[in-house]
DNA sequence: TCTGGGGTCCTAGGACCC
DNA sequence: TCTGGGGTCCTAGGACCC
C-alpha cells in the first residue's frame, strides 16, 4: 500500500450550482459574472461550445450573450459557499486526509493497494458526489500535488475518461506528459513560462527533464520544487488545517466612482465588519490593517493609495479594528480623485487563545468585554437570519454606489424564505 | 458608461544585534 | 587611517493560485 494524492474539483462550479437549484436551464448556455457584475468568471459548457471566453468584461459580451439566448447569472458566494460545505464535507468522509484548497477545490489522500488503478474507485466517489450533492467533480491521482493537478486535467481533456484519470498507476508517463503545455502546469504563471519558452522547454516532461541548476538558479526552491514533483517526488504536502490563515482581505469595487471621504468611510466600515466577523468566526485575532483605495485601473491616471497601521492589542473587535482603519483612509484620501474601488486587509493573525493584553491596563479590558459581547451578538443574530440584519449605523452603504448584482439568483439551500414551494395535485 | 476578489509563499533588502 | 561579517527579524513586492 502506499499513499496516492487525490486532486478533486467541481466541474464549472459556479455553473453548475445555478443549474442545480435552477434546473430549467440545464441543457441551455449559462454564465456567471463576478462581483459588479464585471466580468465572466464561470460558464457551462454549453456556452463553452458557443465560444463564449472566459474572464472578459461583461458589457463587451453582453449584446453576443443575448442573441445566443445565453442565461446570465450574478455570483451567488452564499449559495456557492453552502454547496462547497456539502461537497468538502462528503469528501473528508472519502479520503484520509483533505485539504480544501478553494471554494471548488481539494487535494487528498488515499492509500492504494499494490499495483491496482484507482479508477473505479474514483467512480464511485464521483457517483455518490453527483446523487448527494448534485454537482459533477473530477478527479485526478497521482504521485504528488503537481502530477495529481496532471492527471485532474486529463481527466477532463480526454472525454472516455469520464472525469476520473489514474496517472499514478502508469510506468511510462512521458505521452501524457508530452501533451500537457508548460504553462499548464500548476505552479508555473506567466512570467516563468515565458522564460521557460526561451529555453525552449515547451511542455510538462521537458520541464521534468531539464537542468535542475538552470531552474535553481532563475527560480531558486519554488522552481525546483515544481520540477521535483513532476519526477514524482512528493514536495508540497498536505495541509489539513485550513483556519489558520494568515491574512483577511475584503474589498470591493464600486458601482459608481467614489469621490468623497465620507462615503469612502462607509464602505471601508462596511468591509471591515466584514473581515472583522470572518476573523471572528476563525477565533483569529489581528495586529496589523492596511486600507487602500484606487481610481479605475484602466485608465492612464491611475491612482492608488494605502496605509498600514498597527494595533498594540491584537483583536478581533469591529469597534478597535474601525476606529483605525477610519484614520488610515483619512491618511490616505485625496480629494478630487474619482475612487472605484477600496479595501481593507487583516494581517499579523494569530490564534486568540494566546492573547496578552498590555500590563496594567485593568480599564482597557473592561471596555473591551463589553464590545466583545456586542460583537458576538451581532454575529449571532447575523449568522441566524442573514448577513446585515443587525448591524452598524454607519455602515449602511447608499444605494447608488452599492456593487451591482442585477442577475442574482435566490438562495435557496440557506435561506428559508428562498425553498422552493412545490405544489401537489 | 461599464474591466472581480481573496489568498499563499518566497526572496531581496533594510534594520539591528553581537 | 582603518570601516567585518554573520545572524535574525521584518517588510515590500513579485509571482502564482483559484
Amino acid at each position: 500500500m502506499s499513499k496516492v494524492i487525490l486532486q478533486i474539483d467541481g466541474n464549472n462550479f459556479y455553473a453548475s450550482c445555478e443549474q442545480m437549484i435552477d434546473p430549467s436551464i440545464k441543457g441551455k448556455g449559462l454564465v456567471v459574472l463576478s462581483n459588479n457584475d464585471g466580468c465572466i468568471i464561470a460558464r457551462n459548457s454549453e456556452a463553452r461550445k458557443m465560444g463564449i471566453p472566459m474572464g472578459k468584461p461583461y458589457f463587451k459580451l453582453k449584446n453576443k450573450l443575448t442573441q445566443l439566448n445565453i442565461n446570465v447569472r450574478s455570483s451567488n458566494y452564499e449559495l456557492y459557499g453552502d454547496i462547497s460545505n456539502r461537497l468538502m464535507q462528503l469528501l473528508r468522509k472519502n479520503c484520509e486526509e483533505l485539504e480544501i484548497y478553494s471554494i471548488d477545490e481539494a487535494f487528498g489522500t488515499i492509500k492504494r493497494p499494490k499495483g491496482k488503478c484507482l479508477y473505479q474507485w474514483g467512480k464511485d466517489l464521483r457517483a455518490l458526489v453527483y446523487q448527494n450533492i448534485g454537482i459533477p467533480i473530477s478527479i485526478g491521482i497521482g504521485e504528488t500535488k503537481v502530477l495529481s493537478k496532471i492527471s485532474n486535467h486529463l481527466a477532463k481533456k480526454i472525454q472516455s475518461n469520464s472525469g476520473i484519470f489514474d496517472i499514478g498507476i502508469i510506468q511510462n508517463k512521458d505521452p501524457y506528459l508530452n501533451q500537457i503545455k508548460v504553462d499548464k502546469v500548476w505552479g508555473i504563471g506567466k512570467r516563468m513560462s515565458i522564460w521557460l519558452k526561451s529555453k525552449e522547454i515547451t511542455n510538462a516532461r521537458e520541464l521534468r527533464d531539464m537542468s535542475s541548476e538552470k531552474i535553481k538558479g532563475k527560480y531558486g526552491l519554488v522552481g525546483l520544487r515544481i520540477q521535483s514533483e513532476l519526477k514524482g517526488n512528493l514536495c508540497i504536502p498536505i495541509k489539513e488545517t485550513t483556519t489558520d490563515r494568515k491574512e483577511i482581505c475584503v474589498s470591493r469595487s464600486f458601482s459608481y466612482p467614489v469621490d468623497n471621504l465620507e462615503d469612502l468611510s462607509q464602505a471601508i466600515i462596511k468591509y471591515v465588519l466584514i473581515a472583522s466577523t470572518k476573523l471572528r468566526k476563525y477565533n483569529q485575532l489581528s495586529s496589523a490593517i492596511t486600507v487602500f483605495m484606487n481610481t479605475n485601473t484602466h485608465s492612464k491616471d491611475l491612482f492608488r493609495s494605502e496605509a498600514t497601521g498597527k494595533i498594540s492589542v491584537p483583536t478581533s473587535n469591529s469597534k478597535i479594528i474601525i476606529e483605525k482603519s477610519l484614520s488610515l483612509a483619512k491618511e490616505i484620501y485625496k480629494p478630487y480623485k474619482n475612487f472605484i474601488k477600496a479595501g481593507v486587509i487583516l494581517h499579523k493573525l494569530q490564534s486568540d487563545q494566546y492573547k496578552q493584553n498590555l500590563l496594567f491596563d485593568a480599564q482597557n479590558i473592561h471596555e473591551e468585554l463589553d464590545t466583545q459581547r456586542l460583537d458576538n451578538v451581532i454575529d449571532n443574530i447575523n449568522s441566524k437570519n442573514g448577513i446585515d440584519t443587525i448591524n452598524w449605523g454607519s455602515s449602511i452603504m447608499k444605494n447608488e454606489w452599492r456593487p451591482r448584482r442585477e442577475k442574482l439568483s435566490s438562495i435557496k439551500t440557506t435561506n428559508m424564505e428562498n425553498i422552493p414551494i412545490i405544489y401537489a395535485n
